[in-house]
DNA sequence: GTGAAAGCGCTAACAA
DNA sequence: TTGTTAGCGCTTTCAC
């Protein structure tokens, strides 16, 4: 391994100087510096970061911490912040929880200890406690994405959720749906629970009942997806419509609906919260509400970055994302797509 | 920030001991080591990994180097990747190309100063002397998934790509397809050009004549896939079959296909190098390679285990993974889904 | 402009 | 069983 030190050596300087050239210092006569950045080259010097952050106390590094990397939001978040990141010299150490509440501890564990300068993390357990303290006591600056964490303030960046199933629900209420069903997330995660409380809203500005039977909740995945729409249909009184919570549920309900041969819409109305690349392309297209989520990534980003920079210090910032309903043929409401945005 | 010397302070005790109670080092008195835990917990102690990296030159750290992790199949491999590491007690370096040269070298410097002990690389751009020199001069173990790196033998994971296009072309051919189109990926990537080279095997052995005319190059997106296949549909001779170089390809084609009010496959058929969760879903669902994404990260991670542990030193393996084709209804020859394993 | 010396927080070698 | 000392590779005073 080449240090510093070989390439002192071989230009014939003292370490100090080979750093300052490393460093772009001004102070560097032209030969020297011609000299070290031939030695440089001919060594395929690579400084040594490690010793430069321990003695900068600067990594240069954020932690991205989520459920599942597979999941193309989380992968398009990850895009969003890795421009802004790279833009200012920050990289990303990811890690991938699996939902599990040791993980997501092993996890902030892990990056505090990497002495990462902030923290964007999708929370799904319940590491309230110890989030507050990394922002309070380690004073890593975390942004919170999609979800907000169990019994701490912090900064946030979120799906308009209740807004967003509020218009999905209400679309169909409004286009004579009356049995509309609703198939969620766990009720533990923020995105879960908002989700369901946009549909409950709904359903009382349009004056439909609440049954309790039309609810059904899993766990994100097409298998519960599939699992829980069965369920609805298997209901002396089917369901006329139903919401899904995210692309994956919709994905699953689409399928349990085909299995049945059941017709979307003519049978039964179905609507995504996501918008994912594939949804255009099924039979019939699904209305579904666009969120930017590349876009969420750059935001939330910026708002580490903020910290980081401790401009904007002390209160906490929720940032509500704006979601699009894009009406397509799933809803029965129309042949043509056309977009109406949400608050 | 709490360090060593302050829990040292605190617990009544030198530094090395705390370290050693750190390090479950195993002669430390019980009364001394439950002080020192005690100490660690109050001061809410997590120890600086880069000092210690420092120390032992020895990081943890891998770096894991795709064009886009949007696009889940890189997501997937992610997960196989951190699965195998986390385990043994590495994690991720995350960076992203874009497809794009000067950041895929950008990317390969940053883990280099980073000190990862390995790389994982999906190489898309000519780094192949940048690559010789971090493995052989730097030492850095390096393992290429679904792409060769230009002009360097390195250990590599790739889907059986020749197999694969021919399995998938051939399939078509014995079923009477004569004018099979290939929309496929650039063809300076080994992942482009193997493919193509399937296709046109399986043309030879079939007894079809390679037409040029047939065969247009994209960039594996979903918009690359509708512009190429709208210019097929053009000809004067249609295709009567089009075999799409990876699943965003195919939904373009599917999507064209559709716009133009073509039915699959009673107008054309059209098979997926990819079996991405919602092509079951398209209606007709396609016929398509199911590959073992999760599964190619773990391999890769494994290989890359063996290498940094220096086992097995020397010769560059180079692993190719078994594709399954999954007969489903693009293709015209069965309604029922069936599987006939790849070699 | 450049070099000598100190120290970032940690661990390993040696001493006690 | 514990403490003292040295040093990982780098940057940053402070001299010269």
């Amino acid at each position: 391994m080449t240090i510093l030190k070989d390439v002192a050596r071989k230009a014939g300087v003292s370490v100090p100087t080979v750093s300052r050239v490393i460093n772009n210092y001004r102070y560097v006569r032209e030969a020297t510096r011609a000299k070290i950045l031939k030695a440089i080259d001919e060594l395929s010097y690579q400084p040594n970061k490690i010793a430069r952050n321990l003695k900068l106390g600067k990594t240069n590094t954020i932690g991205f911490i989520v459920p599942d990397i597979s999941n193309s939001f989380f992968g398009e978040v990850a895009v969003g912040l890795e421009r802004v990141f790279r833009k200012r010299g920050y990289h990303l150490i990811l890690c991938l929880t699996d939902r599990r509440n040791d993980l997501e501890i092993e996890s902030l564990q892990l990056v505090v200890s990497q002495k990462v300068e902030g923290i964007i993390i999708n929370p799904v357990g319940t590491s309230g406690e110890l989030v507050e303290r990394i922002i309070n006591y380690h004073r890593i600056p975390l942004v919170a994405i999609d979800n907000e964490v169990n019994n701490v303030k912090t900064d946030v960046v979120l799906h308009n959720n209740i807004e967003g199933t509020q218009k999905l629900t209400s679309h169909l209420a409004t286009h004579g749906y009356k049995r509309i069903a609703f198939i969620g997330g766990p009720l533990h995660e923020t995105s879960g629970k908002k989700r369901l409380e946009g549909y409950k809203k709904a359903l009382v500005k349009n004056g439909l009942p609440i049954l309790e039977g039309l609810i059904r909740i899993g766990d994100w995945t097409k298998e519960s997806g599939i699992r829980l729409t069965k369920e609805l249909l298997k209901m002396s009184e089917r369901p006329t419509g139903i919401i899904a919570a995210n692309a994956f549920m919709a994905l699953g309900a689409f399928l349990a609906l085909q299995e049945e041969n059941l017709t979307i819409p003519r049978d039964i109305a179905l609507v995504s919260f996501d918008d994912f690349e594939f949804i255009v392309a099924l039979e019939p297209p699904l209305t579904a509400l666009k969120s930017a989520n590349i876009e969420m990534g750059e935001i939330a980003a910026r708002l580490l970055l903020k910290r980081i920079n401790n401009i904007n210090k002390g209160k906490v910032e929720k940032i509500y994302l704006p979601m699009e309903l894009v009406i397509r043929n799933s809803c029965g409401c129309t042949g043509s797509q056309k977009s109406i945005p949400v608050a």
